[in-house]
DNA sequence: CAGTGAGCGAGCTTCCGCTTGACTT
């Protein structure tokens, strides 16, 4: 009897990931992608049975039957199947459906669990050598944690539903992100910003003029608070000496950052490159799935939604070779090693270039301008943070005048160190000159400059710092982050100005009425005490169904008592304005639906007339159309503005309409803005040649 | 940089966390 050939089938999550292992494992292996949870409760319905310990109805997520089907096939036509899925929470559970699905078609087949941390042909070979099963205990958090959101999140929402407004949604993530925003947002209004002044000295020295700036005067707190106070200050200084009195010179080593995880990139894009999270993990995407180099398409990074900071020891042997080479002065003896967070689920790697060979100059011609941009800081922060500190020197120099001590202080680079290899992470350099100075100079007085300042409030969320604050406080993971800030602006409980995350009247509306009835569901402490009970659920210390059900029972009481004693606030947040309804004479009120703002009479039911809200008169000669704000139809793309007498009139613009009409020729203005100006206003009339600079403007 | 292109809303919604393409019931 012949042997009968072995096959294995392998699967993983990300189908670029399926096509790299394939190719590490050669024959023998197949390897197919689950793309994600194949198994999850139905939406349309609570889907957990309450009354008998919380028992979740699962079904095949809509649109992923034809994979399921594809897997169990190709498993029978195998006969050995190694579940490699993420190693993390998520990542048990997916495995664990798949394995279900499987044996349920064909219980003879050899399931097996394995895992690694990092795609290379090592990590892979010693895996597959290792076949394990799958942990219950894991696979049961999963379920906890997706069974606690659901119940949070379908119980909630049709609170808001029935109080607020039809459609609106809460959720353990998106109500305490919003409570964030809300509370950022209380705090700059509620700051009162003061008045004070700084007062710097021009010195020189021989040829050399410098600037010094008031750090002192006599025994007390210094206090400028008005103009008053700084002439009064600057009389009393009239004709002192100025007179070195210390030297300091203090050397300082900066250390090179650890590699990106999706947080880290996501904030990093968005200081240096103005990216949304959303655009950085849709460009990171492209360049993880592979971009055409020459005739190659080639995975440029390596998995874009991770925690960690750890990279293969492949990697790092890479990049030290690369160093020695091209910075031989710059590696260290030993490599440079990042603690990874505590909170981390360490499943995948930093987020780094998969070839160092591949720098961003060398790949240059074959991305466009932002994934040439995003692979750099990649590449950048990647090979930097193998390379050893920058040194720099800092020269302080105190200048005692009478009773005031001025200080003058510059730091120079003497070591570059890892910011050699920097170019768009690199440091603003501020060039300052001293000239040498020793203790008892005398220095010549030049004149004193004073300016006026305001303390600055707090400032609010963006996009980095929501990512940042999320992350720290251990809510949302790499994979929802960019999400989580698509979900508030898409519901209006939150618009962006200049890049901040503001919330509108209807996000604070619904802030209220959460944290006023929920404050402890809606609290970033209970999703830290949620993962300390998974953990517990995990180690086998817990059972996840009395988890569940001590949230449970206290819970759906107050949802009870809330949904039976709250005033609805419905239509509460209609904004009247003055127009009238050309049908019936009433006024309009302005209201929020599914596609944003418009215009409804105020008699409904009575008379049902709406329309968009009239942004501008339309230019076009002869039409007596308005503007209006539109959408394209379901692709929910980005929104233009066009007449109200299409098709008739064609008119279409993209840039948003400004109240006031062009003082030149009557068409309105928009706000533009580019390198040369900046933001400015200017008319949509193309053979008109209005500007006028934001800045000059009454606002900013 | 240039040039871009549709629905009318009044309801049947919603969660978080994995992952990429894409049609209707």
């Amino acid at each position: 009897m012949a042997e009968k050939k072995v096959h294995t089938l392998l699967i993983v999550e990300s189908p670029a990931k399926a096509k790299t292992i394939e190719k590490y494992l050669g024959p023998g292996f197949t390897v197919k992608a689950s793309m994600g949870h194949l198994i999850d409760l139905p939406k349309s319905r609570l889907a957990v049975d309450v009354e008998h310990d919380f028992e979740p109805e699962y079904i095949t997520v809509r649109g992923k039957a034809k994979i399921l089907k594809e897997l169990q096939v190709a498993a029978n036509k195998a006969g050995n199947v190694l579940l490699a899925s993420d190693n993390d929470r998520e990542g048990e559970a997916i495995s664990y459906h798949i394995q279900n699905a499987i044996l349920k078609k064909n219980p003879q087949i050899q399931v097996k669990r394995i895992v690694f941390n990092e795609i290379t042909p090592q990590a892979i070979r010693e895996a597959v050598q290792k076949p394990g099963d799958i942990s219950i205990p894991k696979v049961n958090a999963q379920k906890a944690r997706r069974v606690l959101d659901r119940i949070v999140g379908y119980n909630l929402s049709p609170i808001l539903w029935q109080k607020v407004k039809n459609g609106l949604s809460a959720g353990r993530v998106q109500s305490v992100a919003l409570r964030l925003i809300c509370e950022r947002e209380a705090e700059v209004e509620s700051f009162v910003p003061e008045e004070y002044w700084t007062l710097d000295v021009e010195l020189s020295k021989g040829k050399t003029q410098f600037l010094a700036s008031l750090v002192k005067y006599g025994e007390g707190k210094l206090e400028l608070k008005s103009s008053q106070d700084v002439e009064d200050l600057e009389k009393k200084l009239h004709g002192v000496a100025f007179i070195v009195k210390e030297v300091k010179e203090t050397e300082k080593s900066i250390r090179p950052r650890p590699p990106f995880t999706t947080s880290q990139l996501q904030q990093t894009a968005a200081n240096r490159l103005g990216f949304t999270s959303k655009k950085t993990m849709q460009i990171a995407q492209q360049l993880y799935e592979g971009v055409n180099i020459g005739s190659n398409r080639i995975g440029l990074i390596t998995y874009m939604r991770t925690d960690s900071t750890r990279i293969s020891q492949t990697a790092l042997q890479e990049v030290r070779a690369y160093l020695s080479k091209e910075y031989p002065d710059k590696v260290p003896e030993v490599p440079n090693y990042y603690s990874v967070s505590k909170d981390a689920q360490d499943a995948h790697e930093a987020i780094r270039p998969t070839m160092v060979e591949y720098t961003p100059d060398y790949v240059k011609p074959y991305l466009n301008k932002d994934q040439h941009r995003l692979y750099s800081i990649i590449w950048e922060r990647f090979v930097a943070s193998q390379m050893v500190p920058a040194q720099q020197k800092t020269i302080s120099v105190d200048i005692q005048a009478g009773e005031a001590l001025f200080r003058a202080s510059y730091t120079i680079t003497t070591e570059k160190g890892f910011q050699a290899v920097l170019h768009l992470l690199a440091a603003k350099e501020t060039e300052k000159k001293l000239p040498s100075l020793k203790v008892g100079d005398v220095l010549t007085f030049v004149r004193f400059i004073r300016e006026q300042h305001f303390t600055q409030g707090p400032a609010r969320y963006t996009d980095a710092t929501i990512v940042k604050a999320l992350e720290e406080k251990g809510i949302g993971r790499p994979s929802t982050y960019a999400p989580i800030i698509s979900v508030l602006l898409d519901r209006y409980y939150v618009v962006r100005k200049n890049r901040q995350l503001v919330p509108t009247a209807l996000g604070r509306a619904i802030n209220d009425l959460l944290v006023k009835s929920f404050p402890d569901v809606i609290d970033v402490n209970f999703t830290a005490e949620m993962e300390t009970k998974l953990d517990r659920i995990e180690e086998n210390g817990g059972e996840w169904v009395s988890m569940v059900r001590e949230f449970y029972l206290p819970f759906r009481k107050k949802v009870d008592h809330v949904l039976e004693t709250m005033e609805s606030i419905k239509g509460v947040l209609d904004e009247e304005t003055d127009y009238v309804c050309e049908l019936c004479g009433r006024k309009m009120v302005k209201k929020l639906g599914r596609y944003g703002y418009f215009l409804a009479c105020s008699g409904f039911p009575a008379c049902t007339n709406t329309k968009s809200i009239p942004l501008a008169d339309c230019p076009r000669p002869g039409c007596n159309g308005k503007i209006v704000a539109r959408k394209k139809a379901k692709g929910r793309g980005k929104e233009f503005y066009g007449c109200t007498n299409y098709p008739a009139c064609d008119f279409i613009t993209y840039y948003k309409p400004l109240e006031t009409k062009c003082p030149k020729c009557g068409w309105f203005l928009v706000e533009k803005s580019d390198k040369k100006l900046g933001t400015h206003k200017a008319c949509i009339n193309p053979d008109c040649d209005y500007l006028h600079s934001a800045e000059e403007g009454e606002e900013s």
